[in-house]
DNA sequence: GGGCTACCATGACGGACGTCATGAAGGAGG
DNA sequence: CCTCCTTCATGACGTCCGTCATGGTAGCCC
């Protein structure tokens, strides 16, 4: 489980701009929040901040493709509302066991650099690709016909990413219960009939 | 039409956010954007940046407010998937017309200083409270039930916030339709029927 | 053992930041 | 005319930023 400097200065960058953003979190920050030494900076990430920022994205993507995949392959009898209230329920969580400080790193990207860096702006893009991606899938794998499956995905995404933010702002996870209570009987009812 | 140099000034304060998030926006910056006298800083805004940038968010607050409402009073023959239409063509516009530069001040104020500042989360989240409730009125108005009323707008102002995310990140105004398509039903199958 | 590469340490540079101190116009009211 | 208050001007201070230059260590390979 011990991380290579490296894999924990990336760690630290997305930690830190789901808390900060990009632009208030220092090179200095990182490298002390991952206990790693300053000189390995230029040493790794030579393309400077845009790069460290870069693989923060990147890998937050990732991560969350990752775990997108995992949690719907562990839900019991499961429908797209349940696949929903899964990835909301992880949010959920944090915020009611963590408190609202950390928000989600892509959101805070696009927010402060998506006019600034085209390298950055496609990072995040890419990393929204890969989120929505296992998310279509295991729609279209429960009977969500191919076209409505990627639409549906789009939605699950914005509305987790808006609730995310107002629940940040009322420090309150009600919008989260919210959405999931609204979207759930869409979601199910776009499954293409016909079962058992 | 003419503003007074604090009026600008919070006007443009909002705009760089929009753009750059409020760490990277400076004060310098603001006062240059809006050909105000640097010194009028700290006589306007004696509580600094952050007085300015609660100023700025509260304002984009009130001004998304009274456009819902005029925007549901032209709206003919209104339903609420209409209303939430009109809602995010007025982004599918700026972003097809003006390029994907600009967000939401709101979420780029909550991503960068949800955290650390009490004042401006708080700003926030009043500015949000701002928006929903003309939202849900209108949708009160149109016949959805009242608790579902609140519950709609919360789940409208998501969806709409986070697919601005993705537009930005994608430079496609593609999340924006989805979402519309995919809530116009749910939206528009709300009102409690009985009509005509 | 010499050389090469990977990794880390440290200090400096130029610039930008938010804030403040100080002071000057300029009109209003006595 | 003189004073007061609003408004603006300007320069400085201390701090932090991202980046870079320089040099030191440690291990592997010939």
């Amino acid at each position: 489980m011990t991380r290579t400097p490296r894999e924990r200065m990336v760690l630290s960058a997305a930690q830190l701009v789901r808390i900060q953003g990009v632009a208030a979190t220092g090179m200095r920050d990182v490298v002390a929040h991952a206990e790693a030494p300053r000189g390995s900076l230029q040493h790794y990430f030579p393309g400077g901040k845009d790069q460290l920022i870069a693989e923060a994205v990147t890998w937050a993507g990732d991560y969350v493709a990752r775990r997108v995949s995992r949690v719907a392959a562990k839900i019991e009898d499961p429908t797209p509302g349940k696949l929903f209230e899964a990835m909301v329920a992880h949010w959920r969580d944090e915020f009611t066991a963590q408190g609202y400080d950390a928000g989600c790193p892509l959101v805070a990207t696009v927010a402060d650099t998506a006019a600034t860096s085209d390298d950055l702006r496609e990072a995040v893009g890419k990393a929204f690709d890969g989120w929505q991606r296992p998310v279509a899938a295991a729609l279209a794998e429960l009977g969500v016909p191919g076209a409505r499956s990627e639409s549906l995905a789009v939605l699950m995404l914005s509305a987790l990413e808006g609730a995310i933010v107002l629940a940040r702002a009322h420090q309150d996870v009600a919008p989260l219960d919210t959405v999931v209570a609204e979207l759930r009987p869409l979601l199910d009812g776009a499954v293409s009939a016909r079962r058992e």
